[in-house]
DNA sequence: AATGAATGAGATTTCATTCAT
DNA sequence: TATGAATGAAATCTCATTCAT
C-alpha cells in the first residue's frame, strides 16, 4: 500500500476518513488548499467535528492530501518505467492528464502547502523516489533517441506541471482539448532537436 | 493614454493611486488576489482608509489593476506588431517576461477576478483588440512559414498563458534559467510542424 | 456506608464507576470542574461512553464527587470528635492535610459547582451535620481553654479553607514545608487570645 | 508611570486600552483567566475585534493585566516601605485588601497564565524587586521585635497569598468581615513567637 | 483628504453530548 | 454494556469595511 491510510481504524470511521481525504483532494484541486473547512466537510458528508477528529488541523489534512497524491503518482510512474524505461511520452500524458498530478500541483502553489510538504518525510522519500524514476526515464529515453539530448530531468519536470494547470478555457466542452493540443506542442517541442536550449539542463532536485 | 486614470485628481491624490494600484499588482502576482487590505496598503504606503477612498471595495480594486495590467499588455503588443506584423516570437518572449502578463494570469486563477473582468467593459474592449492583434499575428507568421500551420491563436494564448505561471524553481537563482528553457522548448513545439495535433485549431476568444 | 454508592451494580460496572469518581476527583483538584470529560474518562480507563452512562452530565459528575469528599470529611472528622471532643488542631491538621477537604475548596471555587452542591439534598444534609461537629469542638476547645474565645466556628472553617487551597511553592519538595508552616502560624494565631477581633464570631453556616 | 502604556495612542485608542484592562482585570479576578474574550470585550463596552487590535490573542491580554497589577502593587509596596521601613502590617494589610493582589493571585491559579508571567521581563524584573523590598521589610519588622523571628519573606508572602483569594462567604455583606478577622488572626500569628515553626524559614523567591 | 481605530460577520477550532458499532 | 466516532453549538480569532479624529 502506497499511501498511510491506517488500517486499525473502525469501518466506518474509515469510511469517513477516506471520503474527508477525498473531497479535500477535489476542493484543493479546484480551489486550492485554503477553502473553508465547512466546505471540505459538507462535500465529504460529515460534521465539522469528524474532520477535526481525523484531521486536528488544515496542515495535518493538507498533509495527508499530499501523501496520498504523490503516493498514487510515484506508483503510476513506477509502473509504467517498470514495462518500459524509455516511455516518455507515456509517462508525460499520463501525468498530464491525472487527478493526482493536478492537486500536487495545486498544493505547490501556495507556500504553506509546500512548507507542510518539505516536512513530511513520507512526501520527501516519495519526491525523491519520483526524481530518480524521471532521471532514469530521461536518460534513457535519449539513448533511445526519442527525446532531445538537451534537456534533463528538471526540465521535463517543469514542463510536465505546467500542462498540469487550471489551463483557460471559456467553454468547459474545449477544456479537454485545449489540454490535449497544448500537450502536443510540448511534446513536440520535446522530442526535436530544435534551436540550442539556453542555459544547461536541469535535473529534477532543481526544480521539485 | 490607455488605462483609466482619472486626470482630475490632484496631485498628491494621483500618486496614492498610482501606488495602490502598483503594490495591489504586485501582491496579486505574488499571493493572488485575496490579500488582506491592510497589506497592500501598507505596501502602497498609505493607510487602508485611504485605499477604500480610492476603491470602495476589494472589487474595484481588482478591476483597476486588470484595467490597468491589460491595457499596458495590449499597447506593448500593438507596438511590435506594427512594426513587424508576423514576429510571433518577439511577442511570445516579450508577453512571456512580462510583469503585467503575470498579474493577468494571476488573476485569471481566481473566479472571483474572472467574474470581475468578464464584467468590465473597459477590459473585455481590450480582450476584443488583443484577441484581434493575435489573430492576425498568427496568420501572417504561417503565411511566412514561421509558424506551424495547425495551431490557432487560442493555441498559442494558452501556451504563453503557461509560461507565465510561477514556475517551480528551487533555488531562486535558477528561476530565470527554468523560465528561458520552457521558453524555447514550447517555441520549439510551436515552430517545427510535428505530430498532427488532436482536434482542431482554436481560436483566441474560445479560451480567454 | 457514608456515600451514595449504588450497590446495585455488578461488580465490573461498580469498579468502573469507581474509578471514574476517583480520576474525576484527581483532576478536578489539579484543574478544577471545567476539564475535558475525555480527559477524566481516560485517567479512569474507560471511554467517554462509558462515563456517560454513569453520569448523564458533567453536573452529576460534580455532584457525585462532592457527595463523595465530603461524606469522608465528614466521617473523619466525627471520629477525630467522639474520641477528643475539644481536638481543634488535630481536626485542623487533619483538614488542612486531606485531599478531600482540597477537592471540596476546590469545587467551591467554581459558581457552576457551588449551585449543584446547594441544590444536592445529601451533601446539604453532610453540611448541616459539619457544621454542628465544628460548632461543638469550637465550644469546647474554647471552654477548655485552647482555642481563643472571641472566634467562632465560621471563622475557623474560612481559616481552614484557606490552607487547603494550591498553596505557591516554586519548588515541588518546599509544597510541604510551604504548607506545614503556614498552619502551624495560623494554629498560633488561633491559640493566642491576641489584639481584639474587628467583627463579632461568625458561625459555620454564614460562611460556608 | 510603572505600566507599560502605550503613550503614543490616540485619545480614544488609549481610553479603550486602558477599558479593556480594566475590565479584563475584573473578570480574570472573578472568574480566572479563561473567561470568553466576548465577555471582556462586552464589559469594556467595545467589540471583539477591538480587543483583539489591542491584543492579539488571550495571551498577550493576560500579560498586560500582569504586567499593570505587578506594577501598581509594586508602586504601593514601595511607598510604604520608604516611609516606615519596618511597616509590616501595613504592607500586610494593604495586599490583603488590594485588588490589585487579588488579580496577580487569581493569575497565579493558571498553569498558562504563570507561564506568561515568567517569559515577561518586565514582571519578572518588579518580582524581583517586590521580592527585595519584602526582604527588607521582614528583617526590619524583625530587628524592631514586631515581627516573629521564625519567619522568612517567603512565609510573609504564602500567608498574604492567602488572605488574597476569594473567602467564602454564604452572604455578600460578610465578605469584608470575613476578611478582615481572617487577616487579623494570621497577623496575630505572625506577631508573637508561639511554639516553635516547622522547617525554616522561607525566602520569597523559594514560593513565588 | 488621510489616517488608523472600531465593528461584526465569518472562519477556525474545541468539546459536551449523542449514537452507531 | 463498553467503546469511541459523529455531531453541532460555542469559543477563538481574522479581516473587509465603516467611521471618528
Amino acid at each position: 500500500m502506497s499511501t498511510d491510510r491506517d488500517t486499525s481504524l473502525r469501518a466506518d470511521a474509515r469510511r469517513n476518513r477516506d471520503q474527508i481525504v477525498d473531497a479535500a483532494k477535489t476542493v484543493f484541486q479546484e480551489q486550492g488548499p485554503e477553502v473553508p473547512m465547512e466546505e471540505i466537510a459538507r462535500r465529504a458528508g460529515v460534521g465539522v467535528g469528524t474532520l477535526y477528529r481525523r484531521f486536528p488541523d488544515r496542515d495535518s489534512l493538507i498533509g495527508a492530501v499530499a501523501r496520498d497524491s504523490f503516493g498514487r503518482v510515484r506508483d503510476e510512474v513506477r509502473a509504467v518505467t517498470a514495462k518500459e524505461p524509455g516511455a516518455w511520452e507515456t509517462v508525460a500524458r499520463l501525468l498530464a492528464y491525472s487527478r493526482e498530478m493536478r492537486v500536487m500541483v495545486q498544493l505547490g502553489f501556495s507556500e504553506r502547502a509546500r512548507t507542510i510538504k518539505s516536512h513530511d518525510p513520507f512526501v520527501r522519500g516519495i519526491q525523491e523516489e519520483l526524481t530518480d524514476l524521471l532521471d532514469r526515464l530521461v536518460v534513457t529515453a535519449q539513448e533511445e533517441g526519442t527525446l532531445r539530448p538537451d534537456i534533463g530531468s528538471g526540465d521535463f519536470s517543469v514542463l510536465l506541471s505546467l500542462l498540469v494547470r487550471h489551463l483557460p478555457a471559456a467553454q468547459e466542452e474545449l477544456a479537454d482539448m485545449v489540454l490535449h493540443r497544448a500537450t502536443a506542442v510540448i511534446l513536440d517541442g520535446l522530442r526535436t532537436p530544435g534551436g540550442p536550449l539556453p542555459g544547461r539542463a536541469l535535473t529534477a532536485p532543481e526544480v521539485l
